[in-house]
DNA sequence: ATAGATAGACTAGTATACAAGTAGACCAGC
DNA sequence: GCTGGTCTACTTGTATACTAGTCTATCTAT
């Protein structure tokens, strides 16, 4: 597992969190890896009560099993959720977008420009690690610019399924294609234009074509 | 605070979660109530670790504010929120409703028969909080019928929000108009009639008049 | 009288201890 | 060899102890 530095003012259950999310979405921890709240708690060099919560939330969340007196499980990949949760960004996304070609504030606006303009600087740098931050970043600013912070936060727990088999995906976030998606999405709030807003969402996410049957095939242990 | 009893295999955790849930949502725990993790351990006879965890999880809803050092208090009714929660439930609702025309299985549209059927019988009873349990529970199966039950879970803690103001709102649960909602809305699963589902959905949530000013005056200590 | 220091009683965050239950290794008896 | 019981070493669930920070009331010094 790959750990992480703890941040100023986290405190030890968000940071858990956090390490543990990330981990478990790039597949660092596969899908089916037994996880010991002990063993997490000295790793991380707290103690069990902040791991514990952290992987109740991430249970919450679906992609941790938790069987009492048993052990806990990083959630085999549920095609069915996967599945749902994009059906889930795809209608929020459609929504939220429509309603910031209305109201989208100027500052934020200007916010999304410039993360438009460093993903497409570090397209050239090939820096996917870097995009893929503003890549996320620049889907919440978005439902920023609707005003719809919380439904982002909300949503995202669930996404947690959609963005682990996007790390399956053979269509990485380094795609031209993405980003010149971002663009123009960014271009169609600018006019206001709803139409081609929502056009794009529905074109952008299409993108992610998540193969299950390959998938499945090259790694038959991750799926339920 | 009204408390209940603890289910036969329901976890201590998942009892504190219920009941501070049910007693917020229903304003016995009145907004800007201070809530001390020691009392409410004391007061439910357990400790305080499952209550500390329900509460997280209650923060993370956003009806508790968790103020470090200084205290937990019921979150005031923020309109915002309010609002938030009522557009997603909108916008989640319709897309649901019109996936439930497509493939709503036989056996889930007989649960929704039952379900409307007891609404109308106790309705004539005037039982009240039967029938809102009818309500939530027929909302549940609507996203049962579109294999979206996920979806719900997940929504349903944004819902909170909408939930609390609906105690609050004149137009009750008991209202005839709701539950002939809920017919139409099952004849229109039924038919597969999409249009005329969405246009329900429209129509339904529209009836949950919540007219913040009056509201903000009956109780200007509730709110932000 | 007033401003500042201080002590105490709270809080949530974290650590640790204990309880209850599961799974698997091991061994005895057949 | 196979079956069944038992013991051990784990697991999560819960309880309790400790840490550190905040607020308030009181007391002191000016």
């Amino acid at each position: 597992m790959h750990t992480s530095e703890r941040l100023p003012r986290e405190t030890a259950r968000d940071f858990a969190f956090r390490v543990l999310r990330d981990n478990i979405v790039s597949l660092d921890l596969k899908p089916g890896t037994l996880i010991s709240e002990n063993e997490i708690a000295m790793e991380f060099g707290v103690s069990r009560t902040p791991v514990r919560e952290a992987i109740i939330d991430l249970a919450k969340a679906g992609i941790i099993e938790i069987l009492p007196q048993r052990g806990s499980y990083v959630s085999l990949i549920d095609p069915s959720m996967v599945e749902e949760s994009r059906f889930v960004r795809k209608i929020l996304d459609k929504a939220v977008i429509e309603l910031a070609c209305e109201i989208a504030p100027k500052d934020v606006i200007d916010e999304i420009e410039e993360n438009v303009h460093l993903q497409e600087f570090y397209l050239e740098k090939e820096d996917a690690d870097r995009i893929y931050m503003l890549d996320n970043q620049f889907h919440y600013l978005i439902y920023k610019a609707a005003g719809k912070e919380t439904t982002y936060d909300m949503s995202s727990t669930m996404m947690l399924h959609f963005d682990r088999v996007r790390t399956l995906s053979v269509e990485t976030v380094k795609d031209l294609k993405i980003v010149k998606d971002h663009r123009e999405m960014l271009e169609a709030i600018k006019a206001g234009d709803k139409e081609t807003a929502v056009f794009l969402v529905e074109k952008h996410l299409g993108r992610y074509k998540l193969d299950e049957a390959q998938m499945k095939q090259e790694h038959p242990e991750y799926f339920k």
